[in-house]
DNA sequence: AAGACACTTGACAGTTTCATCAACTGTCCT
DNA sequence: AGGACAGTTGATGAAACTGTCAAGTGTCTT
């Protein structure tokens, strides 16, 4: 998925004449169904209890009970957050015996974690007075 | 940010002794703020409205209007949209005359949201029988 | 100074999300 | 077969999010 950055001679983008929208290149918007994929990838990803667990993941395949004992939550809140991530096929899950092991779907995922978490550690809005 | 993947030789996985939480290497959590922040960047894209407006941002710069005028959406939704943006930081402002111009606040973003992308369209789940 | 254009903001309603708890399913052991 | 362990599911209510519209701000033009 390459977005190709568009270098438009633009000095003088003006809005009041409207024909400024036909007159410029057009431009594709994103696939409906790639978009709102993309954001449900993007929103199940959004939430800390739910990020920590798939950082807990990245590193190696674990059964619910661990990540329960690791993260200091109770085993039907991890369960229903692991749905949720089933659900939008970031994990995968495997049973053994008893135990139900979950792993992130594909190291695709792990990248996009690494790559968020690079991003957010460098922003630190702990420094940035709030206003 | 770095992840680790941790390749423990644990073919004995079991959970009846809880010692192996203890008795496994300690994996430490995510910062919290570091967590917190993150997640709160992909929840910023996890809307579709939200990454088609992300998407056509990290082509070039744009104003409100011309925003407006290629989702076809009425301005104060797509106003609000910018402004939860750019509260969460992924995106800048610079006024100019009358117009405000909008950008992507810096290039990990655009790779962010290109990762994204490879991989909302990869999975693509209208092929998968609902089940 | 007045009007027009380009946005932003505040407030309200409708929707979605999330945690929690009880009840249920599946597997192993004896 | 019965009990214990591992986990899932459904329902419920509280909290957070989103769109919409009217009203407000900032800038340029005349």
């Amino acid at each position: 998925m390459e977005i190709s950055r568009i270098e438009d001679a633009s000095e003088d983008r003006d809005c009041s004449d409207l024909e400024h929208l036909e007159a410029k290149s057009p431009m594709p918007l994103l696939d409906q169904e790639i978009c709102k994929r993309t954001a449900a990838i993007f929103r199940a990803m959004g939430d800390a209890s739910r990020l920590q667990l798939l950082a807990l993941l990245a590193k190696r395949e674990m059964c619910v009970t661990e990540l329960t004992g690791r993260l200091s939550d109770n085993l039907p809140a991890i369960s229903q957050r692991l749905k949720l991530l089933r659900a939008e096929r970031l994990v995968s899950t495997r049973r053994q015996g008893k135990h139900i092991y979950y792993s992130l779907a594909d190291n695709h995922i792990a990248s996009l974690i690494e790559n968020g978490l690079a991003h957010g550690s460098e922003t630190d809005c702990t420094l940035c007075p709030p206003t």
